[in-house]
DNA sequence: TCGAATACATACCGGTTAGTATGTATCGTC
DNA sequence: GACGATACATACTAACCGGTATGTATTCGA
C-alpha cells in the first residue's frame, strides 16, 4: 500500500549500488558485519529498502559485494600500489610502504584496525562464502609480496635461502598482527614499533655479502 | 506469576557463576560477542535467566568477566607457561613455546582463531571497558615475552641492540597475525610456517658468537 | 506509442534480542 | 524456628532485526 513515493531525482542504478557499497562498508567497518544495521546503512546512503533489496538478495550478498568491490580494491593498493609502481629492490619498496603506513596511517586504522582483518576474524567461521571472499583477497595481498621477493631473488637483491611464499605470508601476518594490536592498545606509536621491527626482519634478507655476481651457498631447512 | 519452580538441586553460585562464564566464552568464542545469544549461554549452562541477572549486571558484565576470569589465564598459560618452567635460555624456550603451537594446535584454534583476538578486533572500538581488560591481558602476555628476553639479554644470550620490548610486542602481533591468517585460510599449515618463520626471526636475535666459547652452530638454520 | 522490464518507495511482519517484574525456595543467623 | 538475605525460576515486554509484499514512477525497446 505505498501511497506518495517521495521525489525522486532520476534513475541511477550504478549510482545508487555504490551508494549502498560505500555506506556498508562505512557500517560494517564501525561495528562488524553481524552488528551492521541495514537501516543505519540505508540512512547513511539515503537509499530505501527497496532498492537495498533490489540491487541485492539479501545482507550476506551486500557483505560479499562490499569484501570484493571495495575492500579488496582499497587493501590491494594500499600494500602493492607502490611494490608495483616502485622499480628499485623490493625490499627497499617494502620498508617504504610498511614506513609510509607507520607514518600516515588514518586515524580509523588506529581506532578501527584493517577492515578485511576485522571481517576475516569475525566472519570467517560463521559464513564460508565471506571466508572465501577476505582469503581470496589475502591470497592476492601474499602473491604480491611473494612475487616482489621472488623478483628480488632473481636480481639478487633478496637471499635466496629463503622461501619467499613462506616469508610473504609471514610478512602479511606480521602487518595485521601490528595493526590489531595497535588497535587493541589505540597506540599509534605501538604501530609504528611493530613495523619498525618488521622492517629489521625485513632487511635481514638482504644477500650478506656486498659482490654482486654468484650466489651459491644455500644452507637452509625443510622448505615447505 | 511464577507459578512452579522447577526442582532445584543444591544452591551453589560460584557453581552456577562458574558454569555461565564457560558457556559465554563458548558462545563467544564461536559467534563473536555482539552476536553472542544469552538464551544459547542460558541453556548450554543449563541456567536460568534469573540466575544470569543475579550474577552479572547485564551482557556487557558477563563479557568483561569471561575476559577476566577465562580468556586471561587461558592466553598467559599458554605463552607463558613454558616460559616461566624452563630454565634455558628464553629464546630456545620460545621457539619450544611457538613449535608446541604449531604442532598441537587445537582444532579451535584452526577454525576459531585465537579468543583474545577476536574479542580485540571486534570490540575495541565499540566497548572502552572491553577494550580495556582485552588490552591488559595483552599487555601482560607481552611483558611475559619481554622480561624473558631481557633476563636473556642479562645473561648474554640474546643480543643486547635490541629493544627487549619492542621484539616483545611484535612477537605478540605476530603470533597473532598469523593465528588470525591462519583461521582465514583454515589452513593448519599455514599456521605452522608462519611460526616457522617467526622461529627464524627469533634465531636472529642470538648474540653473533665470537667471545665465549659454549655454542654450536652459527648457521642461520629454521628452528624446528 | 505502448507495454514491459527496471528501479525504486512504503508499509508491514514474524522472529529474536536484552532486559525486567515478580515469584519462591533455600540459606545463614539469631 | 523465625526472618531477612541470597539464589535462583518463570513470564513477560519493548525494541530492533532482516526480510517481504505491494505499490508506483521511470526507462527503453519494438
Amino acid at each position: 500500500m505505498a501511497k506518495t513515493p517521495a521525489r525522486r531525482r532520476t534513475r541511477e542504478p550504478d549510482v545508487t549500488r555504490d551508494k549502498l557499497l560505500k555506506a556498508a562498508f562505512e557500517e560494517i567497518y564501525r561495528r562488524g558485519f553481524q552488528a551492521a544495521s541495514l537501516d543505519t546503512i540505508l540512512a547513511r546512503a539515503k537509499v530505501t529498502k527497496g532498492a537495498l533489496y533490489h540491487h541485492f538478495p539479501d545482507k550476506a550478498a551486500l557483505g560479499y559485494a562490499v569484501v570484493d568491490e571495495v575492500v579488496k580494491g582499497l587493501l590491494l593498493e594500499r600494500w602493492l600500489g607502490l611494490l608495483d609502481r616502485f622499480t628499485g629492490d623490493p625490499l627497499t619498496a617494502l620498508q617504504r610502504t610498511l614506513q609510509h603506513r607507520a607514518a600516515n596511517p588514518g586515524p580509523r586504522e588506529i581506532e578501527l584496525g584493517c577492515p578485511l582483518n576485522n571481517l576475516a576474524q569475525e566472519m570467517s567461521p560463521i559464513d564460508e562464502r565471506f571466508r572465501r571472499a577476505v582469503n581470496a583477497t589475502f591470497d592476492a595481498w601474499r602473491d604480491g609480496f611473494a612475487r616482489a621477493l621472488e623478483r628480488g631473488q632473481a636480481e639478487g637483491a633478496v637471499r635466496r635461502d629463503v622461501d619467499a611464499r613462506q616469508v610473504a605470508s609471514f610478512v602479511v601476518a606480521a602487518v595485521e598482527g601490528s595493526s590489531g594490536l595497535a588497535k587493541s592498545a589505540q597506540s599509534a606509536p605501538m604501530l609504528r614499533s611493530n613495523l619498525t621491527v618488521l622492517s629489521q626482519f625485513l632487511e635481514s634478507l638482504r644477500p650478506a655479502e656486498r659482490a654482486r655476481g654468484r650466489k651459491g651457498s644455500a644452507k637452509r631447512g625443510a622448505a615447505n
